[in-house]
DNA sequence: TGCAATACCTAAAAACATTAGGTATATTAC
DNA sequence: GTAATATACCTAATGTTTTTAGGTATTGCA
């Protein structure tokens, strides 16, 4: 991931996640699709990436297709069954998080109860 | 922190928001105040904490006194002008990326347009 | 023809957290 | 009274994940 350091950690989700959503994608593709969902924020390192993918598959959740597309060869990924359930794992995690991160973060009591007439 | 993994990268930024809240803290307190806040949820190991402290001072966001209470010391942090500054721009980045990752992870517009009668 | 885009990959280094220790005092429980 | 828990600081080895910085090769555009 390009942008700040805060993306650590959850690479694996976002990956999982939208080969949930999207039935199988290659590389090159999850790493223009996050871009693009999220206006460019978010860019994806393929040195962060292949070896993501590499791990996912390894630990059974991802499967592997080639196919070759304008004489270039294609990868293509999609959740295995143990992936499907991981996703679900990784999700409610992700969502824990995020919640847990706003309630930290957000602005303390003392200047929330603060009465503007 | 004990809890997953997604919390990485997000420690200092819990750190800088608790001074700016609080004005100042000793590393022992920023554990406990966590983990209550959190509700136990998040568990900052002292491996992370303390490191990650000394860097913040090394950087000129934080600075140091010390104090003696009951015959044990404590090493009290607070922020400096710099430090200040730098919470803003920690808080700013945070909520981009929750965010951010909200939008990634949120469900697809597939199964959110379904229509039951 | 040369550069950007597409498409895969890896290895060294950096960053950050976990694990697992260490020291020392105070308080609580048995 | 003594052992465990809480308070309070710390570090070093290890592990995980990411960045940085390359490498290969084809296609398409200027």
């Amino acid at each position: 991931m390009s942008n700040k350091k805060l993306y650590r950690g959850s690479l694996s989700t976002i990956i999982l996640k939208l080969l949930g959503d999207n039935g199988r994608m290659y590389g090159y593709e999850i790493t223009q699709r996050v871009k693009e969902l999220t206006k460019g924020e978010l860019k994806i390192t393929e040195g962060a990436l292949y070896p993501s993918l590499h791990k996912l598959e390894a630990e059974g959740h991802l499967q592997v297709e080639f196919e070759q597309v304008n004489n270039r060869m294609r990868k293509y990924y999609s959740l295995t069954e143990d992936g499907t359930k991981e996703v679900v794992n990784k999700l409610l995690e992700m969502e824990m998080f995020l919640q847990t991160m706003q309630g930290l973060l957000q602005p303390p009591l003392s200047s929330t109860t603060e009465f503007i007439p």
